[in-house]
DNA sequence: CTCCCTATCTTTACATCGTAAAGATTGCAT
DNA sequence: ATGCAATCTTTACGATGTAAAGATAGGGAG
């Protein structure tokens, strides 16, 4: 264990000799045992995200700490630093791949809807089952504040989310969407599904529908409830539908 | 400075004596002064209540710390920890204040109102306008997960502001809600109105409805965008409106 | 009126976190 | 082969939450 960052060692101990014994290390990996940690990791930018979204998974986002990722990808605590810059970075590039994970599972959502009403209910169905399924990556990505949207991979993941729902709402209206300009009433279409939608979820995430669910009929769920919600919308909006 | 946790001072310097001589706070304070800080404040936990308010205001919920808090009372560090208990104490109190402004606000928009259509806008718009006016104590209340709803104030607060929704969706729909059951219908009614405001201010808090508004006709602002939003929704929902 | 008890506040201590800086190691180009 | 640069580890430091022990004062019991 040359690392430092194992839970429950003082860091105040009084520290040995200045200069750290270059053989110490070399001495446990004589060259045979390629498994051993190797300095070089070669792919620790990867593990390391993997290794977050274990954590965020396992401990929530309050869990998710530099060191700790660092520790369950088993490296030094300040090994991050050099691939992903300070916490921000890390989670930025976390919440990149949350987002690609969305995007996918909206897309396959889509196809698997046949009639127009299907296809009206089958996305944010479909959001808020993927929030459900991975609260705490939900939670960074729309909870965060140490998001850093200048980062190409986290603004383009974005974008391509948001542009899922313009598309949707385009369809919706029977109407396109020109890439620049929208009139306010499809600015308002769009602002509406979202705020519907993403407000729901973060209702539901935090417990705070609780107090409504508890009042409806015995055994109703969180999604018969959306269900509910986005038939009268869908209903009052779609144009002639029967 | 008998306090220790001003900003900046190494916590690890060399300590003196181990018992503090009791002699230099008093000598500090000679019996004259009385609005110098006296040893027992009388009125900290209001204090502390409002240095936080200040704090959050000041430099947003990421700079609401505990010792923050205490440094703006001009407290030790520990002080707040007899009166809270600890953070999730202390921002739980400061989110049921927050509930109380909020509901005040409320309350008093609705008056202003006199058609039904103003009634049916006036929630929400003020609803918007709060968290814009409060931005970190919306954030407080709603996107903290270090609240304790089992405190009986913030409890009682957060319902009572729940209480206020339920009866606005009520009048809205011109039927009474019974306390305790809601059919399929009213549920919706209520959940779809609250995750609309929520996810709407939530979207705008985060700054992400910043690509909606700039592709709007320019010099749209939010409060428009939110009106369009409403107007189109309370029209194709409000029974016979005009 | 004095004395002690208890609530209130301060000090001290420590584990943890993010981050900076310096040292160690290795891959790779020259 | 050799030296440079990228990668990883150590060390250090300020900040935070919280626990525990010490100091102070207000107020009731005698």
């Amino acid at each position: 264990m040359a690392r430092t960052d194992t839970k429950g060692v003082t860091a105040r101990s009084p520290r040995p000799p200045k200069k750290t014994s270059p053989a110490s290390r070399a001495a446990r990996r004589p060259a045979i045992a390629k498994t051993e940690t190797p300095y070089h990791h070669g792919a620790l930018r990867e593990a390391l995200l993997r290794a977050a979204e274990r954590v965020l998974e396992r401990d929530g986002l309050a869990g998710l700490t530099l060191r700790a990722v660092a520790r369950e990808a088993g490296v030094s605590h300040a090994a991050p630093t050099h691939h992903f810059g300070d916490l921000t970075g890390l989670v930025s590039e976390l919440a990149a791949i949350g987002f690609r994970q969305f995007n996918a599972a909206m897309a396959s959502a889509c196809d698997t809807a046949t009639s127009p009403l299907d296809r009206a209910l089958a996305r944010p169905k479909a959001y808020v089952a993927y929030a459900q399924a991975h609260p705490g990556m939900y939670g960074l990505m729309f909870r965060t504040e140490r998001l850093d949207y200048s980062r190409p991979s986290l603004h383009e993941a974005a974008e391509s989310s948001f542009a899922g729902l313009a598309n949707a709402i385009s369809a919706m209206r029977q109407e396109p969407i020109s890439g620049n300009a929208l009139t306010i009433e499809q600015g308002a279409a769009i602002a509406r599904a979202w705020s519907m939608v993403h407000g729901f979820t973060m209702l539901l995430l935090d417990g705070r529908l609780e107090d409504i669910l508890e009042r409806l009929p015995a055994g109703t769920t969180a999604e018969q409830l959306l269900e509910a919600i986005l038939k009268s919308t869908v209903a009052a909006r779609m144009p002639t539908s029967t």
